[in-house]
DNA sequence: GTCTATAACTCGATAGAC
DNA sequence: GTCTATCGAGTTATAGAC
């Protein structure tokens, strides 16, 4: 009675590409159908409706970073270390794809409380800890006064922004896609330069 | 045979608050009616069909914005001034209406060639005199070596990633409304205070 | 499990009265 | 200019054969 993997599987790679690049409400059922090479009515058999599936996908994606992303932060690293971490993980990670920041920030904007509550069931990264380091490092006179929810909002502005902006910085600044890439490699350890340059005493 | 005005002007206010809370593929023309308090064929008798009414709203709120644009990176100010000028003048006409960023920025994801054309019909804001300064301070060892497009994007990063993460980071930051709008006006100096930091010799 | 066919519904757009 | 009524295309979802 066990599904076939490989149709499921074929489905989820569909949706996935098709929901990232047109969103929830800019997506339909027949791309998907046509991008797994199956019909509609398979779809609806393997996931009953377009918000099932949409559910799977958007979930995946944007809950799948929560383990890493608790790896990084609630260590025993320094301060620095954790952050060094974060934007080479980060950027690695969404160089492969780079357009998941950008659905899945517009999907919260439409729909913050069902988001609030998916996320809280499972269990985010707590970021107490690592807001009580930069409190620490102030306090012990080792880097700059600065509020740590505006470090850690410099740090993941600087690492996700780019990804998010990436056709608008393209057409501005005119930046082609070789070049994009290998300025979000560089950014990997110009990121966490950036920042301790900024504020180390 | 002059367009009633106050019809008109009800319209574009209603598109536009439901076009950047939903986006062009969620956003519904009875929504737009009803936000305006007229019918459906009310909406076609002033713009003739979705797609143009969504081009007026869209090119107003992307391009109006080149102006201010081009006063400041154009301009002869030194390159901390243009810094300072920027993240004040963007952050404070944010502010007044935070979900413009992620609208435009999906928007242009969905349709990057459409949008290319546009802006450059429209003339958008010329970085090549920013890029040369940045170049410039660096050669005279004012500030350290730093790729000019790296130093622009984290800025723009800054000050522009917090606006299209609101919802997320309320969730996973525990943050609320008045801090968030605290946090962003202090963020006008911050960031420009966070840049001269690191760059700074 | 997979397909074809179609029901049920949503939504943009138009016709036509006032 | 503004409205009511309705059409017709496009979409999600289901029924039922294989």
């Amino acid at each position: 009675m066990k599904k076939d993997e490989s149709t499921e599987q074929k489905i989820l790679s569909a949706a996935k590409k098709v929901f990232v690049a047109k969103g929830m409400a800019g997506a339909r059922m027949q791309d998907i159908a046509d991008e797994a090479g199956i019909n509609k009515a398979l779809l609806h058999y393997y996931f009953r409706n377009k918000e099932m599936l949409f559910e799977t996908i958007f979930l995946g994606l944007a809950i799948d970073f929560f383990p890493r992303l608790k790896m990084i932060f609630e260590s025993d690293d320094t301060l620095f270390i954790k952050i060094e971490n974060f934007c080479a993980t980060y950027i690695d990670n969404i160089l492969i794809n780079p357009y998941i920041p950008i659905f899945v920030l517009n999907e919260i904007h439409q729909r913050p409380q069902w988001f609030a509550k998916k996320v809280l069931k499972a269990g985010p990264p707590n970021l107490t800890k690592l807001f009580k380091q930069v409190q620490d490092e102030v306090k012990a006179g080792r880097i700059r006064p600065i509020h740590p929810v505006q470090l850690i909002m410099n740090m993941l502005s600087m690492c996700i922004f780019p990804f998010v902006a990436k056709p608008m910085l393209m057409t501005v600044m005119g930046v082609d896609d070789p070049l994009f890439r290998s300025l979000m490699e560089a950014r990997k350890t110009e990121i966490p330069g950036f920042i301790m340059n900024s504020i180390k005493l």
